[in-house]
DNA sequence: CGCCTTAATGAATCCTAAA
DNA sequence: GTTTAGGATTCATTAAGGC
């Protein structure tokens, strides 16, 4: 059981070992604004939405907003909302790696306004994402619907950036072969998973289930990375990210959370490295090339090669084209012209005979692969 | 059939008459404009999603999508679709009985800015509601979760109005005596109910279902209400209302979707008055994936699996994928592959050892049914 | 007519490494 | 920064066509 440090002043430009595993106590863009740009994988938030955030709120003129007087009226409170979200938000977005992405949660009172900055900043919504409660708290005075979700918005950090950490092969497979949709279902956090106070009540108003936090960072991030929370509060995100072998930083300001969170975390037992493994992603495997399979003998020059009903047959060359009388190409291409599409994957298009039945030449591509392992790119 | 009829413009200071259960063509803030003030119960707007789409998108068969890119789609940047949406929503207040409420339909590319115009203007939000599509269309390229609902905000005029109409007693009725709540379940509308033009084509690119509509409708008016539609579309709003037994009165700039939308609400015939109250929510078996388990704890990463005679093991990993060695997937793929088989229901197949004795993972999926009992699939 | 196979399609911000 | 080319990617439902 490793303790989990804990930093009451982080020093000018730290070195990566001072803040990693940390929880930071203070002001979320205090310490933000101290942390090294572009050194962070994933961003999980959970925002306050009262307004009640201890004198913290500011008007767009830096004016202070006393958060119990009942003058201000409407929209200068959601003037001072957007302006403390604005804030906090800019200053993860310097934190956050380029191709990094951001999770915000929230419910109808914040996260339109969440949402409306996030997209204001730059940020790029990749989903919204409805975490649905399978035993949400019911409402007592039958005016409403039972509000019986939360949501959560995923975006990356710009437009442009594409390459951000989506696990989208080992989602589907754990989701009985079919892509996970934006909708999920999950109890909310109760039990022996809820930490207690000393009076036996809740410790933090609004935990999260280990199980919502466990599937953001299947999704979004790869072992070792390292996520930060800026709204820390009773740990959630440094437990599940510590059980799942990623790293964490905690920024948060009050004591008792931090000193719950600390202990928290401190107990939880990472899983072994096998049990982490990540499934490997098709577009992750070593690129092969068509030839290759002639270098290997796999394949051979003057082979016929059939898509799967016989309506098309080419003729596999030297150089490692195949070609329909005088036109020759690419597997891909020649694939694509004899059906008149814009693409076609040859590797699945095209396809050989042996023993009297048409195999697709994918298969002496996983061959190639198998027999590659082990032998460094 | 009662013919609707359609007014091309609307007089200053109209009567009821002139314009209920009428289409009105024209822009919508200039015809919201002319109507009287605090004249209509509920309005349901289904604006434009400002959805900011790049090139093309093909299906891995590589069919072209069909997608959204209509003109009155098109806004020059947020602040534009902001102005856009400030105009009509103030329109459309001045429209609303100070006990009426509005409904706004959307997606993650718009919901949020509409959600902060709504607030920014007075409205008080009531609920947001997440409209789960049970056939929504996937995501084609596997880099992000498919956008498998959308979101509907339900606001009352002001905070200070209170006697707006919710039918909570009816709704918790025919939803198995369980209060209604934010989540609802519903297919996209396809087959015989959308609108098709003379190509034999959708007529309109977003027709909303009508059983969506009926239960905004049988959830937040009376019969003999008036529901206003600013974006009238395919006439989804009228065809729903006039069945329901209220009233409405829709805007829409082009004449086609009018014309569509006048023969479509004449051949609607109301329902009895007995009817009305039997509106059923359908309810689907619930799905347990593989994954859930782990998330729910019945079962931990690392867990060995054995076919009923223990002729494989496999481990679970953190993921929601079991592994041999260096190959992982999903329970089903796995043992179709030990098996040399094509396919392999992966449910019966593995099986978890137990005081001793094995146990099909079936079996955890059962308590998982039984601990999801009440909350649709 | 029924049964089985194939095709079509839906509010979509949907690729990426190498040259 | 650009362009080019390899090759990866779908779920539920309706409707039409074949036999």
């Amino acid at each position: 059981m490793s303790a989990v440090r804990r930093i009451d002043e982080l020093a000018p430009e730290p070195k990566k070992a001072e803040w990693l595993d940390t929880i930071i106590k203070g002001d979320c863009v205090a310490a933000l604004d101290r942390l090294p740009e572009k050194s962070v994988d994933v961003i999980f938030a959970d925002p306050p939405y009262n307004l009640q955030l201890g004198g913290d709120l500011h008007r767009p003129d830096q004016s202070r907003v006393d958060a119990v007087d009942d003058e201000w009226d409407q929209f200068d409170s959601f003037a001072a909302y957007d302006a403390f979200t604005r804030a906090w938000m800019l200053a993860a977005r310097r934190v956050l790696k380029p191709n990094g992405t951001i999770w915000v949660i929230g419910s109808y009172h914040n996260i339109f306004r969440v949402g409306t900055v996030m997209q204001d900043l730059g940020y790029w919504l990749l989903n919204d994402i409805v975490w649905r409660k399978t035993n949400p708290m019911p409402n007592f005075r039958g005016r409403r619907f039972q509000n019986a979700h939360e949501t959560m918005i995923w975006a990356s950090r710009d437009k442009s950036s594409k390459s951000y950490t989506f696990n989208y092969e080992a989602l589907k497979a754990s989701n009985d072969d079919v892509q996970m949709r934006s909708d999920w279902l999950f109890p909310i956090c109760t039990g022996k998973e809820r930490l207690k106070n000393e009076d036996g009540g809740k410790l933090h108003p609004t935990q999260k289930p280990e199980a919502l936090l466990a599937r953001v960072m299947m999704a979004s991030t790869k072992p070792g990375d390292v996520v930060l929370d800026p709204f820390f509060g009773s740990g959630t995100t440094g437990a599940v990210a510590k059980r799942l072998g990623r790293h964490f930083v905690g920024i948060e300001r009050q004591d008792d959370y931090i000193e719950a969170a600390s202990a928290r975390i401190a107990g939880v037992e990472p899983l072994e490295d096998m049990d982490l493994a990540q499934m490997q992603a098709k577009r992750a495997a070593p690129r092969v090339a068509f030839g290759s399979l002639l270098d290997a003998g796999l394949m051979q020059p003057g082979t016929q090669l059939h898509d799967s009903k016989r309506r098309w047959s080419a003729n596999v060359r030297a150089d490692g084209t195949i070609a329909i009388g005088n036109e020759a190409g690419s597997i891909h291409r020649i694939g694509a012209r004899v059906q008149g599409l814009e693409a076609c994957n040859g590797w699945t298009f095209w396809h050989f005979e042996e023993e009297g039945s048409l195999k697709p030449i994918d298969s002496l591509r996983q061959i190639m692969r198998d027999n590659m392992q082990g032998v460094a790119a």
